[in-house]
Formats: C-alpha cells, sequence, structure tokens
DNA sequence: TGTACATCAGTGAACGCGCGTTCACTGATGTAC
DNA sequence: TGTACATCAGTGAACGCGCGTTCACTGATGTAC
C-alpha cells in the first residue's frame, strides 16, 4: 500500500506526519462542506479511507486533531500578515491591498476555517478562544502598525485612529465572507474586497500623497469633532 | 399554577402562546451561554422547567421550534431597518448613525442571535440559509436606500457606491461583534461602533453638505480611477 | 545480503452516553347546558 | 350556579441512533547484527 519517494531512513515518522496532514485536509473539506457539526471522527476517517479507531494512532482524541488543524490553518494566516508587515515601509497602502487580497484567497481556499472558528469547538473552548483572540489581535496590530507606518509617511490622514482603522479593515472582508458563504460560493467575494477597499482607501488616505500641509486635512479634522 | 390576568375567553390559545415565547427565550439563552451546539430539547425543558416530552405539544419538532426563534428574532432586525429607512428622508445619515446604534444594542440583547447564524442549524439548512440570505438582503437594501437618498441630498459623495457601501455598513459591526463575542463580552462594542461610524462617516460624506459642485468631488472621483 | 526482532499504523467489535422523538396516560382548565 | 364532557398541557418510560473512545489483535515496515 505504501508508496515510497525519497530515501527510507525516516520514512516512518514523515508517513505519520503525512497522515496527520491528509487527516487535517480531510477535517477542513469536512466543515467546509456539512458543517462544524458533521466533523466526527467516523466522517474523517471514511474521508481519507481508515477505520475511525486508526485516527487514535495520530492523535491522543479528537479535541489534538482539532487543536493541529487551527495550528496550521493559523500558520498561514499569520505568514500572509507577516509579509504585509515587512512590505509596509517601502508602500504601506500596497501592503494593506495586497494583504487583503491574499487573505481573501486564503479564505476562498481555506472556506473550512472561518465556519470552524464561528463553531462551538472553539467558541465554547476557553483556551481555543483565547489562542484565537491573540491571533486576531495580532492580525489587527499588523494592521494598525501599517496604518501608522502610512501616517508617518503622510499617505495616511493623521486624524485616522490607526486601532479603529485596523478593524475597519477587518470589515472589508468579514460581511463579505459571510454572503459569499451563505450564497454558497456564488458571490464575487474577490470583486467584492477590490470594491469596499476602494471605499476604505477614500476613508483614509490623506488628500494630496507626501504633501502633509494643505487645507483637506483641516477639514477632516473638523469633520472629527463633529462626529465623535 | 395558572395565573389568570384578563379575560379569560382566550386563556387557552394564550397560554400556549405564551409557552412558546418562553421556550423561544429560553433556547436563545442557552445558545449565548453555552453555544448552538448545546441546543438540545432535553436543556430548553430543563430550562422552561418542563419535561423534554413538553416541548411536543407545542411545537411538532425542534426544527419548529428553532425557525420560530428566528422568525420571532428577525421581526425584531426588520422593525430596525424599516425605522431607519421611514427617518431617512429627513436626515439620513443621522437616520444610518441611530440604526448602528439601534442594530448594535439589539445584538447585544440577543446574544444567541448571531451565534445561531453561523450554527449548522442554519448554514447547513438551505431554506433557512435562504431566508437569511433574504433578509440580509432586506437589510443591505435599505442601507443603499439610505445611501441613495443621502447622494440625492447632497450629503453623500457621487462616488458612493450604494451597494458597496452598504455591504461595508455591515462592515462597521460584523468584526467587532466577533471581537465582542470571543472576548466574552470584555470589548466596548458600543464606543467601537462609534469610532467606526466616523470613519465610515469620513469615507462617505461630501466635503460640504448640501453643496454638491466643488473641488473635493473630482478629487475623489480621480482616486476611484486610481483604485479600481 | 539475510535473518530476527521491535516498532508502529491500522482493524473491528464493543462500550456508555446524550440525543430527538414516541406513546399511553394524567390531571387541570375551558365549555355547554 | 352546578354538573358532565371535551380539550389540552404536561409526564415518565422507552426507542433507535450516532457519537467518541477503548482494546486486543494483525500485519507491514524499519532496525540491528
Amino acid at each position: 500500500m505504501r508508496i515510497h519517494i525519497g530515501g527510507a531512513m525516516k520514512r516512518l515518522k514523515l508517513s505519520g506526519e503525512e497522515r496527520r496532514g491528509q487527516i487535517v485536509r480531510a477535517a477542513l473539506a469536512i466543515v467546509a462542506e456539512q458543517g462544524a457539526g458533521s466533523l466526527s471522527i467516523a466522517a474523517v476517517a471514511h474521508r481519507v479511507g481508515l477505520a475511525p479507531s486508526a485516527l487514535y494512532r495520530h492523535y491522543p482524541d479528537k479535541d489534538a486533531m482539532i487543536a493541529d488543524l487551527l495550528r496550521r490553518v493559523g500558520e498561514g494566516i499569520r505568514a500572509n500578515i507577516e509579509r504585509a508587515v515587512a512590505e509596509a515601509p517601502e508602500d504601506p497602502l500596497a501592503a494593506l491591498g495586497a494583504l487583503l487580497q491574499r487573505h481573501v484567497q486564503f479564505v476562498v481556499e481555506n472556506r473550512g476555517f472561518p465556519l470552524l472558528l464561528f463553531s462551538d469547538l472553539v467558541t465554547q473552548h476557553p483556551e481555543r478562544r483565547r489562542t484565537l483572540l491573540e491571533n486576531l489581535d495580532r492580525f489587527r496590530g499588523g494592521v494598525a502598525d501599517i496604518l501608522r507606518e502610512g501616517r508617518r509617511q503622510g499617505l495616511v490622514r493623521p486624524d485616522v485612529n490607526p486601532e479603529a482603522g485596523a478593524l475597519a479593515f477587518l470589515g472589508l472582508f468579514i460581511p463579505a465572507g459571510l454572503y459569499w458563504h451563505l450564497a454558497g460560493g456564488r458571490f464575487d467575494i474577490t470583486g467584492h474586497a477590490r470594491r469596499a477597499w476602494a471605499l476604505y482607501l477614500a476613508g483614509i488616505r490623506a488628500p494630496e500623497p507626501s504633501r502633509t500641509s494643505r487645507r483637506a486635512p483641516l477639514r477632516a479634522r473638523r469633520r472629527k469633532e463633529t462626529v465623535s
């Protein structure tokens, strides 16, 4: 049954790692297709082509399997934000736009992930909820840092609160993702992300790039007072 | 056991209606406190103080109970949006701001509702998913109408797409609601809604209220071309 | 290169548990005369 | 106002089902000599 590819030295351990990857991918696909409530040991095992009891050779219990799944997916998201932060000094607004695009792409490819986040498997699990909150904060913090850099470069209006702006950034894809999910994929999520991004940009961008002292920033400051 | 309040003519039917109200409220509280996965007939019955089998005197099955719950909560949300649309002609931006505030308040008071929307109970149920999508469209459509009215009155920039702007409006509370939920209520959701609203307003508002021909709209139009 | 042993992924039967739901029955409440 | 009957909410025992998990066992693969 086993297919030999490379050297045979670490075949054994590698096989276990391969299986875990397979299991986690199957689990995410089940969540995407049938919802988090259908994520059972039996369903995952069946999809991978194993007996349910076989999964216990790779994880001590169901919880550990889910933890591994969340860890792996979380790494992908973290990589996106770190890349954006690294790109920010050169062109903060472009880095932010690219982050939005990459993140939307990631969610489209890992459709099960957001469903999992909203499921009892996460929300009713204090430790995981805390981890998720930390990751969300890291994402938000990264976006806020980019906004600060943009402000420093005079590309973002000085009256834009980086923290509020970062949370508003999440608002660019979360509702669209919700729509996309409810509509069963029949929703142009990338197209919407582009339009929402234009609106967001209009909201945060300084009137004239790289020139800081003009009349418009004053107008914006006046506006802020009216609202708060 | 029964408490007589008014006339005794329709006591019988009223009692059934009262029970259904009680059951639905208990169900929503369970979802809020323990997640949608904990919404069992036994749990609801226990909370109301009945034997599980008693619920079948009021609903043919669990599905019908959930449908009733969603119907009742949906009415509250619809009332909010209809009120905002009615208030729009007088002051569109104020109507939109009030809608945001009222909706956030509603979600805070019916914390179980959003959890239910993201649960398998809705997302894995094609008919309910369709109903939900219709309701969401109605909400979005209402906001878009208000934005159009704002544009007509010269309060909203003419280059703001009402449909995209309406979806962005959802982005003002959905991420905040997610945060608030993950943080277990330890998140200033109303405060955030206020700040996000200021940012949103800055993004859509025409530079000078009620004056349409100035230089800024042109600048905005140029901006749009750069982005799309 | 060949052999003996250890390791490890996979199996199938079995378990206890909570779930939604059914059903015959009870007793309180409402209605008709 | 009193009595006989109908209606209806509530009960407790029982069901079949899918779930996560355990366990003794198997057979393939890797390792040591």
